[in-house]
Formats: structure tokens, sequence, C-alpha cells
DNA sequence: ATATGTGAACATTTTCACAGCT
DNA sequence: AGCTGTGAAAATGTTCACATAT
């Protein structure tokens, strides 16, 4: 395993999705072609993306589903789970906190943090909200790997930087800044604003030649 | 203009949101090296990509500030305001049509639906929850142009197909499907899962050769 | 006959490097 | 001297096409 681009990782994980909708009928197998159909793309790219892993397929037959699906959840590292705490417990941070889909593929949110009195102590099903001064602590005994950062912008970069001090080395940044840390941590960044801004673009300039 | 790469567009966001933060202070000017280094980009690609719409700078000088932020909101369609409704009123729908930068940035959220008859009725802020069998008509009457889809994945196409029928041509969409729609429509999609799983993959694959 | 795995062709995107303006 | 705008080069990502296996 070489070179790995972000743009097939966001496949795997399509394909991972696609399976597990397969999973649940009698199909025991797919083949490239039929996996594509389904995850919007072609079925040289499910092949190229694949072969970047090793070779999984049954020439003439096409991949086994059930074999395929443990296969990618290897790769992706989700023959496991993970544990998670949400920073920032306003509207988005508890939206988050409480998305059922996270806790059913191995992303457990074990924790929710916040700076502002007013909301320490909330409960929202198991969890409790937290001082995040107790971060560094509560990251150690929980077991936190991945943040989910949800604070506005000005807290983001601090508590980030908190966050990795105290050993977490991923980020799933909403916070609408761009976050500076070192090339230890992996952050992913997800800007609402400038998603609606590029559909602003692409309604501005429709039919313009092309498309 | 001839093609320009969906990436192109979400730096003229980052640009647009360093040129914003940078207009409260008195600097006038600044280099397409000053921009990159706040966007987390390279001043080549700064100039590649403001290159695609024109000539903006003044050799020797750079880019004035006020001039550049005019541009760059009338490229990415920014010079006016656009009508927006978050279909799905669960909590991560209730916490984008919340959401204050929306407004800021002159995404007007005009409506909210639901087709849950506990939900509809409720009242945030200025915002009462509709119900979804009204869309058509509120599309008309309140100018929908950008709908934001929020609800869960099995209800997300017949809904989104109700929208494109009512005349929106662009979505944001947060529900877990691929949405099959017209090419005369544009669909941005936010995945939280696999933006996890693109972590985990990140987390497991760690110091393998190669960052 | 069917469908994988992959090197090679192709396309797209980013970076380089420099001519040209201030 | 300083910095833009842009063709050309390099790098990256996608598609083709076919040898190979069932």
């Amino acid at each position: 395993m070489r070179h790995v681009a972000p743009s097939t990782v966001r496949r795997l994980s399509a394909y991972l999705r696609v399976l597990e909708e397969l999973e649940g009928r009698g199909d025991g197998t797919i083949s490239s072609r039929g996996l594509a159909q389904r995850a919007g793309t072609t079925s040289a790219q499910v092949r190229k993306d694949l072969s970047y892993f090793g070779s999984f397929g049954k020439r003439g037959l096409g991949y086994s589903i059930p074999e395929l699906l443990l296969q990618l959840r290897k790769i992706l590292g989700l023959d496991r789970s993970w544990g998670v705490a949400v920073i920032g417990a306003g509207r988005i941070g508890q939206a988050l906190a409480r998305y059922p889909k996270f806790a059913s593929k191995g992303f457990d949110v074990r924790a929710v943090f916040d700076r502002d009195r007013a909301k320490i102590g909330r409960r929202w099903d198991e969890l409790e909200v937290l001082d995040v001064a107790e971060l560094p602590r509560v990251v150690r005994e929980k077991r936190i790997e991945i943040v989910i950062l949800a604070t506005d912008p000005d807290g983001a970069q601090a508590v980030a930087e908190q966050a990795v001090a105290a050993g977490v080395r991923a980020i799933l940044n909403f916070a609408p800044v761009k976050l500076d840390l070192g090339p230890e941590v992996v952050v992913n960044s997800v800007n609402m604003v400038p998603e609606l801004e590029s559909l602003s673009f692409a309604l501005t300039h429709m039919g313009e030649a092309g498309s």
C-alpha cells in the first residue's frame, strides 16, 4: 500500500455504506459495476480503489459481500470502536453528540465539553456537559481519540491545542476557522458557509458554457 | 472564464473569509503570499485561482482588499441574498436553521419543514415549523432557491424531488443518502460518518511510510 | 462468458518560473 | 525591487483496455 488519495478514502466509505445495505438481503456477491452504480462512480474506479489495498474479488464472479465488508472495515480502521468527545455544547454540538449514526458505526461519543457555566452540568441521554477544564483528565480516563470541535471560532484554536496536548490525534472541525496544528494531527473540516457559497456560485454561473 | 475546478471555488470562499477579517483593520492591500498564508495555500494557487475570473491585482503592490472583496462576492454570487429553506426539523435541522452565520452571509433561512405532526407548529425565533406538504406553495411564495436537507435517509430522495419540482435548483444535503436528481440541480453533500471514517483511516495508517 | 487487477494513456490540478507592469 | 498574471512543466487522479482467472 503506497500513496492513497483522500478521494479514494471517501469512496471506500461509500462502498462500505452500499455493502452494509446489501448485506441485509441475501445477495452474496456483487460486481465492481454493481457497486459503482450504487455508490455513484465507475467500475474501473472501484477496482482501482480496492487495488491499493489488495485483491479481494474473484475473476468472473465479483466480490463476496461479507468478505469485502470485512476487508473495508479493516482498511478503514472500523474493526474496533473509537472514543470520541464533542467540544462545544451549542446547537451544533448537541446535534452531533446525539447523532445516532455515530454510535452505530463505532464512533462512541463519551464526553461533551463546554466553557459556558450555563451549559455545564446539563444532561442529554447518558451524556453530561463537562467543563472544558476537565478535558485533559477525561481524554485520558475515557480514552478519547477523536475530537469533534463545534465551538465558536474564537475559542477553537486554543481548545484544539489543549486536546492535542492531552493526546488527541484526530479532529473533525465544524468551527469556521483554519486550525493550525502539528503534522501529527489529522484535521477534517466541515464548513457550512463555504458549502452554501459553492451552491451560490453554481447557481450564479449556470448555463455559461459547460454543464 | 472557462472550466473552474470545485476546489478553486472552495478556496475562493476561504479567500473571502480572510479578506472579511482583514477588512476590519486598516490594511488596504494584501499580496497573494499574505492571502495564501492565512488561507492555507500557496501564492501561486491564489493567483491562478483568481486568474480564471480576471486580473484584480496591481503588479508590485498586491490586491486592494475592498476591491478584491467586491470581486469575490460578485464571482461567488454573494452580491445578493438567497432564499433558503431547511427540510427536517430534527436536531441537525434545527441547528442549521438557526445557525447565525447563514443569515449574516446572505443565506436567509425563510422556512423550516417537517413531516412529523409533533414538530409541525413549533416556533424557533422567527421561524415556524411547517408541514412538508406546504413545500410547493412556500417555495414559490418565499422565493426559496436553496434547500438544506436534514431529514432521515428514507424520506430524503422523495422530498428532494418535490423541492426540485417546486423550482429549487440547489441542495445542501446532510441526509446520508446519494441523491439522484437531474443535471439541472446542484447538490453538495455533507456526510458526517464518512468524515469520521476518514479520520479513522488516517489514525489507523499513521506512520506507514509517508507522513 | 464474465469480471477482476493493473500498467499505460489520458485528464485534471497544482506548482514552477519568468516576462511584464508598478 | 516587488508582486502579479500566465504559459509550460510536474504531479496527481481517473479512465482505458486487456491479459488473466473462474
